[in-house]
DNA sequence: ATTTATATGATGTATATACACTATACCAGA
DNA sequence: TCTGGTATAGTGTATATACATCATATAAAT
């Protein structure tokens, strides 16, 4: 069967970047499977922890997320009692924190997230900070 | 106000590709904005205007999809009629091909995704080669 | 020809993500 | 103190994505 010359017509980076970032998300993912999170939930967890009291905005900054889709992302998490509200009724502002098992789930979680982010950082190589530089620097929008 | 030191703790190489993907994604999404399809739904018409009849297997395996995930991609596609699927009812196998507004919204859209990937293309630089060969080449299953 | 295995696709359920819009607590100025 | 603006969060709806499972047409084996 000859190559399809034409497919390089279609070799779309946007497509490319996507496919990686999901194969990654799944390399990572199965590696904190044993723990019972994703690798959101583990960024989520680990920002939270940083912040502690932090209110939905801030987080989103944090995380890079639009605030709506972070409401929803915390979802899982306030579910499974890893994460709480400490707000008053009422209150605009979310104080969030981690739970006692919350904490408990971060804590197996790390070792298990550190030794991904080790194997993918020997293979990803210079390429990983040359995209950030990218990421950070160059402005997509309007 | 000081840097907060800690924060590099939290770098994770699979949620920073991630947001460069939904970045790189969305200056796509709003390239193609003006034909009113997204970045995924120009990929899955130029994959098919190239497989013509093809299946929603082969597809998929095109795509870098699961199978499941493609029938639901492609369920905007067929509902805005821009595909169609002539198999015989009953045919275990899809027949998909572009329908002729399919055809004209994709000739549309080609010069609108070409310019988007230009410069994106310009930006990345090699990164993206060493990217996608890191993508091609290194398995991150079991 | 009948049975069995498999290829192919579809559905249920779940996370991840955004935009446009809505609801309301809080603050500031008259 | 009232009033009106802004900050903060939440909802509706939509795409994108996967895993586990189900349904069935087709091919293979006997």
């Amino acid at each position: 069967m000859p190559t399809n010359k034409k497919l390089s017509e279609i070799s779309c980076v946007c497509i490319n970047l996507r496919r990686l970032a999901q194969k990654v998300t799944d390399f990572y993912d199965r590696a904190l499977r044993p723990v019972g999170i994703t690798t959101n939930q583990y960024f989520l967890l680990a920002s939270i922890r940083q912040m502690e009291g932090c209110g939905s905005g801030e987080l989103a900054q944090r995380a890079g997320l639009e605030k709506s889709t972070l409401v929803r992302t915390l979802q899982p998490l306030l579910r499974e009692g890893l994460i709480v509200d400490k707000s008053p009724p009422k209150a605009r502002k979310r104080q969030l924190y981690l739970t006692v098992s919350g904490k408990e789930v971060f804590r197996e979680a790390l070792p298990l997230w550190r030794r991904a982010q080790d194997e993918i950082g020997v293979k990803l190589g210079r390429s990983h900070d040359e995209l950030m530089e990218f990421f950070n620097h160059i402005s997509l929008r309007d």
